[in-house]
DNA sequence: CGTAGCATTGAGTGCTATCAACCCCTGTGG
DNA sequence: CCACAGGGGTTGATAGCACTCAATGCTACG
């Protein structure tokens, strides 16, 4: 026992691979035998911290053990704009694949364990082994399928079905991730939420509490609880 | 010459190769050696005709030779959601990797020439040829990239904008196959274009004469000449 | 030449942003 | 133990942008 954990432990600061929430979603895991020795181990991020610079060389990608993440640019305005959310299990990075530089800054939201991922490696990986291949490619194919729902949220629904789907998507995500709770710890603020869904603070506040109002959900601080699954569903079409 | 017009020329209603307005960015000609077994060779669909439906078993990759695709899915309402435009050279169906099934309706929206890829036939070379491989993954991450891009402006920008970046990227994506000129012929109709940009016909039609005024562009019907280029750019911030 | 479909323009409404005030929770220092 | 300050979040009033509905103009095609 003290011998596999002193193989698949880390650093300091992070915690033994057995022990890690995210089970049978995580790539390491998944490809444990043969991934394990492209994997640097866990790497530990306080909140706030800045993980990566945007335009910066690309050379591996980050995947969430704990803890999560957020990517923004920022435009000319200087104002910051997120396009993404990273939960354990998720993995960053894989737009940077053909522009060999990280397109966005990666940011934590809290306190974070981060395995870290060698794309050189990753490559050579894939040549010998089809089931990294697949796996590579099935993950590429669906942050791309993703893309296209979020686009379809934006580009048609109002702000209310925007935060209905933000949530409910939230909630998809935990429960592929084996939290089949319906309550939620939101990682982020309703700041980071109204940038990342192109509203205001003060248009994701009030839907909040309309949804409340309607008794969808509970909205306390972080935590949100799911009275009505299915009215929610209906909200988001 | 004859001959070789003999192996890469397809069925009827196709053209050689040769004549490809795409060039070097067609990529059966890009990887033309390994891949001429793989694709079957050009085929001729008429303006508006349904390509594929949407979650039928995706057996195969679409690459536009000439004319234009739209993919659209939808709703539970029965109204249609834009949501990706297929010029000469693009590729179609990368999120359906995943999936296994196309996740989209694919549309002509003129008379159109398609190359076919069939995945198991591509995967197979991606063994075996390294350029494959890497050209399949830049392809897919370059198109998550844009999806970025394309959630940023949406979550963002006001009509105004939206439209503006639009013209321009179809400006960047004529020039990146070889047609510099300022003159665009749009291949979709302006309920395209607002269906695909989040917005009504009316908004687009005024945001096109608002850019009419301000000597921006000249749009008649489906042409459209950019006057001021720098302009443009300055609106899509 | 006429019609059908696409595109433009106009008037009025509604949703979301903006600006501003207030609340609540937390941490800090007296 | 309380007072206070500060940040995040909520609520309210107003303004502006984009949608809706409606009418008219344009163009392609038979």
């Amino acid at each position: 026992m003290h011998t596999i954990y002193k193989t698949l432990r880390s650093n300091s600061y992070s915690v033994p691979c057995e022990l890690c929430s995210i089970g049978g979603l995580c790539i390491p895991m998944l490809l444990n035998n043969s991934l394990s020795d492209v994997l640097e181990r866990k790497k530990s991020y306080l909140k706030d911290e800045i993980v990566v610079k945007s335009k910066t060389p690309f050379k591996k990608f980050y995947i969430v053990h704990s803890g999560a993440l957020k990517t923004f640019v920022t435009t000319p305005e200087n104002t910051e704009q997120i396009n993404g959310f990273y939960l354990p299990g998720d993995i960053v990075g894989l737009d940077s694949i053909s522009t060999k530089v990280y397109n966005s800054n990666i940011q934590t939201l809290g306190n974070t364990l981060l395995c870290e991922l060698y794309y050189d490696e990753l490559m050579s990986l894939i040549d010998s082994n089809k089931d990294v291949r697949d796996l590579i490619f099935k993950l590429l194919s669906t942050d791309i399928y993703n893309y296209q729902k979020l686009i379809l949220c934006y580009s048609q629904k109002k702000s209310e079905e925007r935060l209905a789907t933000f949530i409910y998507s939230l909630y998809l995500r935990y429960q592929q991730r084996g939290h089949t709770s319906l309550n939620i710890k939101l990682a982020m603020s309703r700041a980071d939420i109204a940038n990342y869904l192109g509203l205001t603070i003060e248009t994701v506040s009030r839907n909040l509490t309309k949804l409340q109002e309607q008794n969808i959900l509970t909205a306390k601080g972080k935590f949100i609880y799911i009275n009505k699954l299915e009215a929610l569903i209906e909200i988001c079409n």
